[in-house]
DNA sequence: ACTTGACCTGGAACGCGTTTCAGAAATTAA
DNA sequence: TTAATTTCTGAAACGCGTTCCAGGTCAAGT
C-alpha cells in the first residue's frame, strides 16, 4: 500500500494525495475528503525512508562517542537529545573507541546521506579529515578547533584549570598527580591541563605522576595503586572525573594510607557525596549548543566557560 | 553523482555497477576494473537512504526510553549498543517521558520503515498496542509480558526482591519505606515489589511510607524530607536505586537524624562507596539480549535473574 | 555434434514520496 | 466584458540503488 495505490483508489493523482498528506494549499475540499477517506480506510502511512530519499534529509543526527560509559560523552548526548527531541530530530549513537577507521566510516555515512549532521564529542580522525568532509554535511566538534574553520561547541576550560591549580598551590602541595583520559599528544584537553599546570607550577608535570587512559572509578583506584607500587606519594591528585578521584581515594582508604588532596571534574554524584572540589564543564549545555550548530548552516564556534567548584573534602560525612 | 552516472561513464549499466559495488558474482574482470576506475576517479559513494529504500531495511534500531538520565535505561542502552555495533546496526535514541502519543508516533515510524525494530526499555502505551504494531516490525520490550506474545528480554526480579525483604525482616525492621519510579498501577516492576513485600511482611506497604516518581539522588533526598515532614520515621528504606538511597541518607545526615537501614538497586557507584546492600538487575545483559531478539525473527521471551548483593552499610568508610 | 549449465550484461521495473510544470477552471480586478 | 489572478489537478521526472528477467556467450559433459 503506497501513495500511488491511494491515488488510484481515491480517483486522484499521487501528487494530490501528497498534497493532502502534507496538508498544503491548492487542494479542493472534495479531493481532500476523498483522499482522507481512503487513507483512513486502508490505514495508510507514508514510508519515511522514501520521504527522506526524495527530500534529501533524514532528521537524523549522528553523535560519535569514543566511549559509551564516560560521563563526558553521556553528558553531551543528553544535551543533544534534549534539544533534538522538541525539534523533531533523532540522534543516532555512533561508538568509535577513537578508531579512525570506524570514524571514517561514519563520515562516509554522512556523505551517503545517512545523517543530516554529525557531532563529534571527541575524535580520532584529524581536523583535516573533518574539514574535508564538511562539504558532505554539517560537522560539529566539541573542543576548540583552533584556526580550523569547523563548527564547534566547547567548554572554555583554561580559567577553571588555572583556578583549580592556583587553589591547589595555595594548599602547599608539591607532588601533583594528573590523571587523564588521553595523553598530551592525542588530546587538546590534556594539553590544556598541562599548560595550566605549567603556568602555575612553573615546571612540566612529572612523568612519574602522570597516568593516561583513566576513565572510571576502577581506573582511578588502579592509578593510585600504581603510584603506591612505584613508591610515589602524590599530595594532590588532579583527576579527570569525580568518580576517578573517588576510586583513587578508595585505594588509600583501603590501605590505611593518608589521602591526598583530590580535585575531581564533571561535578558527579560521587564528588558531591565526598565533598570534593570539582570542575563543572557544562556538558549538557555543550550538547545543546552542538545540536543548534548541527542543524544551522553557518560554520561557527561557540563556547561556555567551565566552573571550578570549591568544596572541602575533609568535612564530608 | 549517482550510480547511473557511473554506469554511463564506465560504459556499463547501473546493474553492473551495483554488482561491482556489492562485489557479487557474474561480473567480468574487465567490467569490474572499468567500473572501479570510474568510481575512484569521481570519488563516488552510494546513497545509503536509497539503498535502505530499495532493500527495505535501515539497520537502525530505535530504543524508546522514558527518561534519559535514569540508570535503568542507560544501562540497557549500553548493552544494546555493545551488541549492535559489531553487528553493523546503529541505535536511535527515542525519548518518550512515558507519553503514549509520543510512543505511538515512534511505533508509526516503525510502520513507516524508519527502523527495523524498536526496543521499549519501558512503555507508556499498552501491551495491546505493541501486539498490534508487531506486524510492522520487530518489537521488544524489557519486562515480563505475561501471556502476551511479544518478544521480551527482562530481569527476573522476584527472587532477589524476596531475598532483600527477607534480609530486611531479619534486621527486625518494622516501618518499611518504598521508593518507586512509578506507581503500582502503572508499573509491573512496582507491582512485583509490592507482591514481594506482602509475601514477606504479610501486609500491604503503608501508604504513608510510599513514594513514587522517585528517580534521582535529589528525589531520594526529597522523599526522606517528606517522611520527616509527615512525622514518619522508616527504619528501612527500600529504594529503586543506590543513588536514590544515597539521597535519602543524605537528608538524615544533614539533619543529624539516625539513618534508617537502606537497600538500593542497580549496583551503582554510590552504593559501592557507602557499602549499601543493593540489587543488580544486569541491565547490560538485558540490552544485549533485547538486541538479539530485535534482529531475530522469532517472538520469544528471555530472562536473566537479578542478584541481591548484601553489604553492610555501617562498615563503610 | 549437441545438450547443459555456468557466466555476463543491460533494460526495465521496483521501492515510494515529492516536486516541477503545464494546462484547465474559477475568481477577482479593471 | 476582458484581462489578470488564483485555485486545482495530474503526468512525468526526480531522488537513487537493487533486482528480476531475458538474451547472449562460452566451456564442460555425453
Amino acid at each position: 500500500m503506497n501513495i500511488h495505490d491511494i491515488a488510484k483508489l481515491s480517483g486522484y493523482s499521487a501528487a494530490t494525495v501528497s498534497r493532502v498528506i502534507n496538508n498544503r494549499k491548492y487542494v479542493s475540499d472534495d479531493a481532500k475528503l476523498a483522499v482522507q477517506k481512503i487513507i483512513k480506510e486502508y490505514d495508510y502511512v507514508p514510508n519515511d525512508v522514501a520521504r527522506d530519499l526524495s527530500k534529501g534529509k533524514t532528521h537524523n543526527i549522528g553523535v560519535v562517542m569514543p566511549y559509551t560509559k564516560h560521563p563526558y560523552y553521556t553528558g553531551i548526548i543528553n544535551g543533544v537529545m534534549d534539544a533534538a527531541f522538541p525539534a523533531g530530530y533523532r540522534i543516532v549513537l555512533l561508538p568509535s573507541m577513537y578508531d579512525a577507521d570506524v570514524e571514517m566510516n561514519y563520515l562516509n555515512r554522512l556523505r551517503r546521506k545517512a545523517y543530516d549532521a554529525i557531532i563529534f564529542t571527541s575524535h580520532g580522525v584529524t581536523l583535516d579529515d573533518l574539514l574535508e568532509y564538511q562539504k558532505y554535511g554539517s560537522i560539529v566538534c566539541c573542543h576548540d578547533p583552533g584556526n580550523y574553520d569547523i563548527s564547534a561547541a566547547y567548554t572554555e576550560r583554561i580559567d577553571s584549570y588555572l583556578k583549580a591549580f592556583t587553589w591547589a598551590k595555595a594548599q602547599n602541595v608539591k607532588k601533583v598527580a594528573i590523571l587523564l583520559s588521553r595523553n598530551f599528544e592525542l588530546s587538546a584537553t590534556s594539553q590544556l591541563t598541562r599548560k595550566a599546570f605549567i603556568k602555575i607550577f612553573h615546571h612540566e608535570p612529572l612523568e612519574s605522576l602522570l597516568r593516561t587512559d583513566v576513565i572510571t572509578y576502577s581506573d582511578g583506584y588502579r592509578s593510585a595503586q600504581s603510584f603506591y607500587k612505584n613508591n610515589v606519594t602524590p599530595d594532590l591528585i588532579f583527576a579527570n572525573g569525580d568518580d576517578v578521584a573517588t576510586g583513587a581515594r578508595q585505594f588509600y582508604l583501603d590501605h590505611h594510607l593518608p589521602i591526598p588532596t583530590l580535585i575531581g571534574q564533571e561535578n558527579q554524584l560521587s564528588g558531591q557525596l565526598l565533598n570534593l572540589p570539582t570542575i563543572d564543564h557544562n556538558f549538557h549545555e555543550i550538547g545543546r549548543l552542538a545540536f543548534e550548530l548541527a542543524i544551522g548552516d553557518e560554520t561557527k564556534q561557540v563556547s561556555v566557560a567551565s566552573r571550578f567548584i570549591l568544596r572541602n573534602q575533609n568535612d564530608h560525612n
